[in-house]
RNA sequence: CGGGACGUGGCGCAGCCUGGUAGCGCAUCUGCUUUGGGAGCAGAGGGUCGGAGGUUCAAAUCCUCUCGUCCCGACCA
């Protein structure tokens, strides 16, 4: 391999780990600009950096140092899940169709599904994920009790065709994903397997050096058992989550909150009044149009907005400062629902949009959140509502006096509000979901006829889970929670190189002996040195190796003919000198405070 | 799918409004100098301006269509 010189390093065969490198027989394209079409930081940087390059909308290459983060944060994983005693396996990437005609997800998913046709004219399908497959394997080849629980798992390529691909490698249309299911008897067994994932991917998230936090989420529409998101915070992510003190994590899509009480001043509306008063409100249709006419705050006010379920019309109601949170309602109707279009709302409520209120209306399921209900934060208290009528709303509208409904929580959980565990300060954050957990129960074994004999001798549908992470996710956030104005800082246990040993001069010969020395040294005790034996400016071998990140960088210049050398962890800025006698010490030691 | 923007040497951009045959920085190659924070000087190579059609004596520039990419929103097993 283009070996000149002294030492005869990078051979192959040669004694010392082949995970460190030398520069110059590296791949390591890096940019001194961000790329034009990146936004996200950690877009701009692994661009930046060398570690990969867009193929196409949603597509990545990943180069050389890309692919030993990746290499990394995948021996994690394996090394956990296998702690589990999960079981290793791989899994086609194309599927005949028919697997998925039998779950229904054939039809169910649209255009997010890659589809094509073989030369037989055989629909097949480009996997997406891969219950089908596992129930399938699973059904063909487990027949007693006996043979569970199983958890098999691939790192294995996934592809769906996003309607909008961004953040870099954080939303694609092809990804690798660490897919696991597991396999049991019973619920029982389930909650086990799933305790087991719960224990694995803790220590999967606290060994790749992230931040994050495990959320209750959305089972989904499906009839799921439970499911967990492991969420981590950054600023480039797609969710939210509410966040207490006291241990309670929740996406917004299902996160309970008390909400606060409405201010103070609009309680007065209520008093003395025995029913709701009409007031005149021309063209008055937003909350802002009405608050600000009427002189109430909008958490005096009900927003009401009408919806379409199953072909029936359901008003749903939340204080007119909250928002209403889709996922929540459709948990409440279970079933999915669509806004009410402008000649349904004539029709049903006989005003338009901008005037609807729950009193007088028959036929209409009132559905209203659980903070406007008497004994709620607010009280027994009037609100402003639409009055069913143009141009009119009405005042002290009391829910529970003026109009029968159901209470149920439909608001979105926001910043400041009550904590449902605790009663303490929620706060929302932005964050990156890296993996999830759910409990599937029968849905794809039932369909695929993935069944065991019990020890009855009783045929019974096998009971699956199904848990993701996405690898590149976990590479993208550590760049999003590690860097700086000068390029990434990774966390050690998944950085591409241990120690960045910057030899100043290539030219020098007594630098090349000492960076030499250096590199064996670390080398035999097990770090994954890169050695930057570059011919070029000392300046782009600092740059470059701030850019790339790893923890710690040793610099072999000046001092060399002394048998010093300087070392300086990348997430700090204190260098020092030190004696090469001292090195593997000082060495250890930084990587031990390094996060 | 709705809204917005951008496609010009490898990368980042200017030129377009007001048509006249393409330019800057970085990178690359050669030489000399330099050498601990993305070097300097001199020289060189590299672009049918995303594609197609149209208008015009003449199109990177104007018009139409199309493809690609990004951003906001919707969507997200």
């Amino acid at each position: 391999m283009g070996e000149h010189g002294w030492p005869p390093v990078g051979l192959t065969g040669h004694p010392w780990r082949r995970d460190s490198m030398r520069a110059s027989q590296l791949f390591m394209p890096t940019l001194k600009d961000d790329p034009s079409d990146a936004e996200a930081a950690s877009h701009k940087l692994l661009v930046r950096g060398g570690f990969v390059r867009q193929f196409a909308a949603g597509i990545y290459i990943f180069l050389p140092l890309g692919w030993r983060v990746m290499e990394r944060v995948n021996r994690i994983i394996r090394e956990e899940m296998d702690a589990i005693g999960a079981l290793e396996l791989s899994m086609p990437t194309i599927h005949p169709a028919e697997v998925w005609q039998q779950t229904g997800r054939y039809y169910d998913i649209g255009a997010e599904m890659f589809r094509l046709k073989d030369r037989g004219d055989r629909d097949m399908v480009l996997a997406m994920t891969h219950e089908e497959v596992f129930a399938w394997l699973a059904g063909r080849e487990l027949r007693s009790y006996r043979d569970l629980p199983q958890i098999w798992y691939q790192i294995q390529t996934k592809f769906r065709d996003e309607p909008r691909p961004k953040g870099g490698v954080l939303r694609v249309r092809e990804f690798l994903m660490k897919d696991s299911y597991s396999f049991d008897i019973d619920v029982e067994g389930l909650e086990v397997s799933y305790a087991k994932h719960i224990e694995a991917y803790d220590r999967i998230f606290t060994r790749t050096g992230l931040r994050f936090y495990r959320v209750e989420s959305d089972p989904g529409m499906m009839g799921g058992l439970g499911a967990h998101e492991y969420m981590a915070d950054s600023p480039a992510g797609e969710d939210r989550v509410a966040l207490c003190e006291c241990g309670y994590a929740a996406n917004v899509e299902l996160a309970r909150s008390i909400a606060l009480p409405p201010s103070a001043e609009e309680v007065t509306d209520l008093e003395g009044s025995e029913g709701p008063v009409e007031v005149s409100t021309p063209n008055t249709r937003t909350i802002a149009e009405v608050s600000s006419l009427l002189g109430i705050p909008a958490s005096g006010l009900i927003k009401s907005l009408l919806m379409i379920s199953d072909g029936q019309p359901v008003l749903a109601m939340v204080r007119g400062d909250q928002e209403l949170r889709e996922r929540k309602l459709e948990r409440v109707l279970g079933a999915s629902f669509r806004p009410a279009h402008p000649e349904e709302v004539k029709e049903i409520t006989g005003t338009e949009g901008g005037f609807l209120g729950p009193v007088g209306l028959s036929g209409v399921r009132l559905l209203a959140d659980l903070s406007l209900a008497p004994d709620g934060p607010g009280g027994a208290r009037g609100y402003v509502t639409g009055a069913n009528k143009l141009h009119a709303h009405l005042r002290g509208v009391v829910l529970g006096r003026d109009a029968q409904v159901e209470f149920v929580d439909l608001h979105e959980a926001t910043s400041g509000e009550g904590c449902p565990e605790c009663g303490g300060v929620l706060r929302i954050e932005q964050v990156i979901e890296v993996g999830n957990i759910f409990k599937l129960g029968t849905k794809y074994s039932d369909p695929l006829g993935v069944t065991v004999l019990d020890e009855d001798g009783v045929e019974r549908p096998v009971i699956m889970g199904s848990y993701g992470i996405g690898p590149a996710r976990i590479m993208a956030t550590a760049v999003e929670q590690g860097n700086d104005e000068r390029g990434i800082v990774w966390p050690k246990a998944i950085a591409p190189f241990d120690v960045q040993l910057v030899q100043v001069q290539a030219a020098d010969e007594t630098q090349t002996a000492v960076a030499a020395e250096v590199y064996f040294m670390l080398g035999e005790q097990g770090w994954d040195v890169l050695w930057d034996d570059r011919d070029v400016r000392a300046g782009v071998k600092f740059a470059d190796a701030e850019l790339i990140g790893a923890p710690v960088r040793v610099t072999v210049g000046k001092l060399a003919a002394h048998g010093v050398v300087e070392v300086q962890p990348r997430a700090g800025s204190e260098r020092q000198e030190v004696a090469l006698a001292e090195l593997a010490a000082t060495v250890a030691s930084l990587w031990q405070a390094a996060r």
